[in-house]
DNA sequence: TTGACAGGCAAGCAAGCGCTTGCGTATGAC
DNA sequence: GTCATACGCAAGCGCTTGCTTGCCTGTCAA
């Protein structure tokens, strides 16, 4: 085991943003969304103003992460969201299941 | 819930850096370890050569962040890991406990 | 009291990041 | 064919962020 440094970086650094979350929130309301319906419910539903250009890129971070899966069809390009990634993040500090503060 | 947006944010920018990522790996192997000890484990476990400051400031973001609680005895401080905000993170998004690709 | 120890505060700097802007490419409707 | 659509690529800019540097406060031992 080498050093098992940090297995997902990639993972925090994508969910370190706050319009990157929101996606991934969109994406498990509604899965398998184009690019521009993402763009049009983040505008309607978030009050995002972000650039087509800027989600794009936000999703390919997100793609990198492991966190999204796209499947091309035509001129379309479907985004599907995986919380796969999040098991490692789940299990790598002990989480108290009980208490209630 | 006037917006339910985001509830921890600080929480994902804490999680966001490596060597916090680390510092609360360190906690989670020995709990309650003052600034200097945190210092020393840091360097010698996982090779990292950032100052005394730095790591205090990453201990400020990890409180902030509720990830790390803090007790005052004399001149020492002893950092305690606290993982109930991760819980929210877990709940946040569905995550199938099954399914192995 | 003097000294070492544990920690805090604040300014400055360099790198990373998110976003925009502009142009380019491929697919489908007409 | 022509045009609009859906998306990609890449350079540039401003802000944030992590780190360092320097100095200061509080605590305990001698």
């Amino acid at each position: 085991m080498t050093d098992a440094v940090d297995a997902g970086a990639d993972l925090f650094k994508a969910l370190g943003d706050a319009t990157r979350r929101t996606i991934l929130d969109e994406l498990a309301d509604r899965d398998g969304q184009t690019l521009f319906e993402i763009c049009g419910r983040l505008a309607m539903k978030h009050g995002l103003t972000s650039s087509r250009q800027a989600i794009s890129q936000h999703l390919g971070v997100l793609e990198q992460a492991g966190l999204v899966r796209t499947r091309r069809d035509g001129r379309y390009k479907f985004h599907h969201l995986d919380t796969g990634p999040l098991r490692a993040l789940v299990e790598r500090w002990p989480i108290d299941r009980e208490a209630s503060p």
